[in-house]
RNA sequence: GCCCUCGUAGUUCAACGGAUAGGACAUCUCCCUCCGAAGGAGAAGAUUGAGGUUCAAUUCCUCACGAGGGCACCA
């Protein structure tokens, strides 16, 4: 997927220079019609001994002559430094032509078919999903998109935390306070109450930890009662967790294979890094050392044999570099997890488990109203359920307003699309490390820069599209030249730059902000310029396919995020 | 104590080391007898502090201050 106009451009300022050029770095867009810019002769001036404006004069008479005849509208230096391009009307008409024609943007191919495995959601069993997991959810497959359209083979991985003393926890307190009828009624509901009843009975019975480490001791031994109830628990947990990605409308997983799997594989593990020098004992438990990695010892082994969630990670990590060979794995996990996954590469390093690019793709928590984490453990939560329903009653309310000429079914289905997007979008255009705040105006507040605004701009040109006679868009732009009209030409060339740059960095937000700034042209260009109502029917043509083309980008842009846009809203 | 994130207007988020720091929400003005006002046009408002590197620092380095998270038997 590369953008032919920024690989003309770099092509002419490499002849010029000399040498080549990275044109992502030298070609930065600026917020102009059709204006590009290089800062090049500023990092070449003091190497070539001349004054940058100087060079910059000389560089852009060279890189005149060297582009195609009529590519640039004009090539002039300016003060610091910089070289400005305009490129020519007809140069963006004849590529949006192209690119109408083929139906895509350039054909290339950045992953080449290799794999990458996207490990996300990775919920904890017997617990409701919460906003956090919708984070963690969202971007994980919204990255699993964007590298699937860069043409990597992906692999959706949901690595569930089906294993762990949580559950000799559980076990604890199901034996102690366990109500099978109510179990039945609403089993995940019920399973995280005793979680939060064992933790807080734990703080004044401290002999309940023990007990719990003691289950699942038993539990790892192979218990029969105890694997049997650990069954029940997980059957009913991922027949919740389905029903919670449908509602959120994200597709299925490629694997759903969570920590019990590699349950037999523990104790080979240890015996391993033990017998390769790589694992110690110490106060009965194993470690790996890690000072040359600076890092604090990573734990392999508790003392009393039972395994750790580091563990179960080694042993994930071999059996998918085994099976897959994957190019990257991807682990799209909070922030707060930072040391785990250090240790979890150092250890790997150790083992000479170098075949992938291990990339832990991080993000900030999302903390309650009050500042503080939302902790399952002591009942802060705000579950998945409540968000996508209070999204949905909201938007389902102001469609109900505003949407004329819609039965109550599509209404219903309109509403949802706009409820779930607004969520999702609100976390995909933020791209920050840092913690965010929940907050129910900002995540339910349906203008500006949000999801149903970009919905109602795909409806509203797509409505436009409805009311011409068929067949009226044809496939040429040659009477745009307006400044809204080439305005939005220009940015639907930024598409595969943006997508490419999302996955180069991991950040959906370069995808959202693109998108917003995509509806924002189509806007500017829907309220300044009469489509249907113009007189000169070769310019309504254009016009209409230049909406047809923006509606297109603002779709493929918008799927990519997972976010659906209705046809009307 | 050590480590990881982070500190930009009233709030919330942007800005490959580049040009006049850009949006959204809230506030204040305008625009539905022109294809959908969930829209458009305009006003006001910000880089925590001190050093350093650089032609150029919101960005990189050091220190201080402030916030959140993590640091051996949880995941």
């Amino acid at each position: 997927m590369t953008n032919d106009i920024t690989s003309i451009i770099a092509e002419c300022i490499a002849e010029a220079v000399g040498e080549p050029v990275d044109a992502r770095l030298t070609v930065p867009e600026v917020p102009e019609f059709g204006h590009y810019a290089t800062n090049i002769a500023m990092r070449l001036a003091a190497a070539r001994g001349k004054k940058p404006l100087a060079l910059a004069g000389e560089l852009a008479a060279a890189i005149a002559k060297n582009a195609p005849a009529g590519f640039f509208g004009k090539v002039e230096a300016a003060p610091p430094g910089f070289i400005n391009f305009w490129l020519s009307k007809k140069t963006l008409q004849n590529e949006l032509a192209r690119v109408a024609r083929d139906r895509k943007f350039g054909a290339g191919n950045i992953g080449a078919g290799k794999k990458v495995i996207v490990e996300y959601s990775s919920p904890n069993i017997a617990k409701t999903l919460n906003v956090g997991h919708l984070r963690n959810t969202i971007i994980g497959d919204a990255l699993a998109n964007i590298f699937e359209i860069l043409g990597y083979r992906v692999i959706r991985w949901n690595y569930l935390g089906d294993w762990g003393t949580q559950f000799g926890k559980l076990i604890v307190a199901y034996r102690r306070w366990g109500d099978q009828a109510a179990i039945g009624e609403d089993p995940i509901e019920e399973l995280q109450k005793l979680y939060v009843r064992f933790h807080e009975e734990a703080k004044t019975d401290p002999e309940l930890e023990r007990q719990a480490q003691e289950e699942f001791r038993k539990l790892e031994a192979g218990d029969a009662e105890n694997r049997k109830l650990w069954e029940q628990f997980r059957s009913r947990s991922v027949e919740e967790l389905k029903g919670a990605y449908a509602a959120l409308g994200v597709p299925d997983f490629d694997v759903w294979v969570g920590e019990s799997f590699f349950e037999g594989e523990l104790k080979k593990i240890a015996r391993e890094l033990l017998e390769r020098g790589i694992a110690e004992r110490s106060e009965g438990a194993l470690i790996v050392r890690l000072d040359e990695f600076n890092l604090p010892p990573a734990l392999i082994e508790k003392s009393d044999g039972a395994s750790l969630y580091l563990t179960r990670d080694i042993a994930n990590l071999a059996y998918r570099l085994k099976k897959y060979k994957p190019a990257k794995i991807l682990y799209v996990i909070g922030n707060e997890q930072t040391l785990q996954f250090e240790q979890l590469f150092a250890v790997a390093k150790k083992l000479g488990m170098d075949s992938a690019e291990l990339k832990h793709v991080k993000y900030g928590l999302v903390l309650g109203e009050s500042g503080k984490k939302l902790s399952t453990r002591a009942g802060r939560t705000v579950s998945l359920k409540d968000a996508i329903l209070k999204a949905r009653t909201l938007a389902r309310q102001i469609v109900g307003e505003k949407a004329r000429d819609l039965s109550d079914a599509e209404k219903d289905e309109v509403a949802e699309a706009v409820g779930i997007g607004a969520l999702k979008y609100n976390d995909l255009r933020e791209n920050r490390m840092t913690d965010i705040v929940f907050d129910w105006d900002k995540m339910l507040d349906f203008t500006g820069d949000s999801a149903p605004y970009l919905q109602y701009t795909y409806a509203r040109l797509k409505s436009v599209l409805r009311k011409a006679e068929r067949s009226a868009a044809r496939r040429s732009f040659a009477g745009l030249d307006s400044e809204d009209e080439l305005a939005l030409m220009r940015k639907i060339f930024g598409f595969p730059n943006a997508v490419a740059r999302a996955g180069e960095l991991y950040a959906t937000s370069i995808l959202a902000a693109y998108l917003y700034n995509l509806a924002v042209a189509a806007n500017k260009f829907y309220e300044t310029t009469p489509i249907l109502k113009d007189e000169s029917a070769s310019r309504r043509a254009s016009r209409l396919a230049l909406a047809a083309i923006a509606a297109r980008t603002l779709a493929d842009g918008l799927a990519l995020l997972g976010i659906k846009t209705p046809e009307r809203i």
